[in-house]
DNA sequence: CTGTTAGCGCGTTCAA
DNA sequence: TTGAACGCGCTAACAG
């Protein structure tokens, strides 16, 4: 049996408050003592069970998800992912609540941050937007000692104590290398479909795939961006332009969201050219699309493991505790039609 | 605050005790009681608190897991992901036993299993081998009530309760794609590496892939398959005989274990011939010839996933509870050069 | 068949 | 500065 605080307490020669004094770090005990429990404890080997110091603290987690209300799928997604963590409250101890902001508006951001802030929560996640406002804002969270987790989209330079979401850089660069393998070594421009510039996950994906295509495949150019703001209304007339004035074009990366308008331009254009396309996000329209031959791959970032990570961490950083690190990392999926889940 | 047994029995007007046998289904309550005590719970919309449970109870759960000693990196991997799993035993209340087997044994396994069956432990884990008396010997398991997960290679038509691991058809089918692509319309052959025809992942990842390559890439034929019993030496050898024999080699599919082997054998062949090779699971060794180029793509299983689930789903049936399916599926992991961890 | 009571391992008054 | 005693939500003797 591993040893308890009683153990120790025999051990050390002092009493039960005692050490519960020393392992919680509160003042009131002589430096002394608090060395012999100290002592005491790994001689035992002593480990905290957490799970009866929670049931005796009564402790909830209150937590404050902060998400943009945008209108496409995958958005979409991470809402129900939220309301599917909310579902399991009871059993996990926590108390979820979720701020929903305009998307890619800093400023909406920072009064959410505010906000969330005055409610003490034990922990806060958002979907960062890139402004040093917000850098300031999660600045003033982790003043109060209040964990920030970014979702999705990261804050580097900030203070924000984790972020829970695919290297985009990365993600980038893999769509590049697919692109330029499936293309075989053929020349020609590829369009690029992004939701906005304004987000670092966007402007990193942009940076990889860049890279690779001019480092492995340098026959192949890339048309000036375009930026869909996620909307799929916007995202179909860009891409049905872009189809339009470019005859020759042999590719298309979408690297944000807004995915129902690009297929729609695709399938307008009938079966005439055979594109080859590579898009962000499993949801029902690319999945179908996938599965018609539209797209030939899918990048995912699964989010019902960012949403789970993201509360796993908060609550551990609200305890100082440990996480399985390898079970943090946010994968980047990828998928072709023949390892659809 | 969530009702708790107090409240539920204060409600229906009966001691703690009563509440505790009804809760959990043991006998000694008159039907009528054990209806009023039911209507309380669900009138008040009652739910166990399993931490608190687990700590009156002390409970532990004693798991056995068994694995083949087979010398690749990936069921090193494996090991290394259980014993990561033991260090963390007193937090999760586990008590993991290894049982190691000689790999492709499938009498060594069932003694096994009968020997894991004789401990009572709360749970089993085990690295399937396709045979009739493996079944048995599990159904052995099932009829004393002990819950069986079977572990990267799956046991249709038994009574395991659940499966941690890939679809491998999927994969095979994965495979196939991209090797299909990556070639680009080219027409020749190419081999395939097994492990052994007797594990069923191994299988049917043929199948898939083996399918896909007829239907979308006639023109790719396939030679004998190779079978490497997953030993890095042998795998050489048949791999170098393959390459001698076939000048026209287009590339190869390794879908077994055992890549050290095959990754000499690519790199004495020198940088004459560029196959495009695909291989499954994600080691030093492949990862190495992902970097270097010898390698196109490699498909991956998480082992520490499937660790960390399969213990998840012990428990959870152990107990009779409910698991948050989607975290359960094992993904199919697709590396490139670009999107390494 | 039902109820009382004493813990599980830990945190937190309130006294000393 | 230290300790005794009670309670968190639940289970498990032991009575009745």
């Amino acid at each position: 049996m591993r040893p308890t605080v009683h153990d120790i307490a025999a051990s050390a020669g002092v009493s039960l408050a005692t050490v519960d004094r020393v392992l919680n770090r509160r003042p009131g005990v002589r430096a002394a003592t608090r060395a012999k429990v100290e002592a005491a404890i790994d001689r035992l080997g002593y480990v905290r069970d957490v799970a009866a110091a929670n049931l005796a603290k009564g402790r909830v987690y209150p937590l404050v998800f902060i998400l943009p209300d945008s209108n496409n799928s995958f958005m979409h997604g991470l809402h129900a992912e939220v309301r599917e963590a909310i579902a399991r409250a009871a059993a996990e101890r926590t108390d979820i609540r979720v701020i929903e902001i305009p998307a890619f508006d800093p400023a909406a951001l920072v009064v959410a941050l505010d906000a969330a802030r005055a409610e003490r929560p034990a922990g806060v996640a958002l979907v960062a937007i890139d402004a040093d406002e917000v850098r300031d804002a999660v600045a003033r969270l982790a003043e109060k000692g209040v964990p920030v987790v970014t979702l999705v989209s990261d804050l580097p330079g900030s203070r924000r104590d984790h972020y829970a979401g695919v290297d985009n850089i990365a993600a980038g660069r893999t769509a590049a290398s697919l692109l330029g393998r499936f293309l075989g070594g053929r020349a020609g421009p590829v369009a690029v479909l992004a939701g906005s510039m304004l987000v670092r996950d966007h402007r990193e994906r942009l940076e990889g795939f860049a890279a690779v295509l001019q480092a492995e495949f340098p026959d192949i150019t890339i048309l000036p961006v375009l930026e869909g703001r996620d909307e799929p209304q916007r995202a179909e007339t860009l891409v049905a332009a872009t189809l339009a004035a470019h005859a020759d074009l042999l590719g298309l990366y979408s690297l944000g969201a807004g995915n129902r308008g690009l297929i729609a331009a695709l399938k307008a254009q009938g079966g005439e050219r055979s594109l080859t396309v590579i898009a962000h996000e499993l949801t029902v329209h690319t999945r179908a699309a996938l599965q018609d031959g539209i797209i030939d791959a899918v990048l995912n970032q699964d989010a019902g493991h960012e949403v789970r990570s993201a509360i796993r961490i908060l609550k551990a950083k609200a305890d100082g505790l440990a996480v399985v690190e390898a079970q943090e990392r946010i994968r980047i999926d990828i998928f072709l039609r023949d390892n659809l889940p």
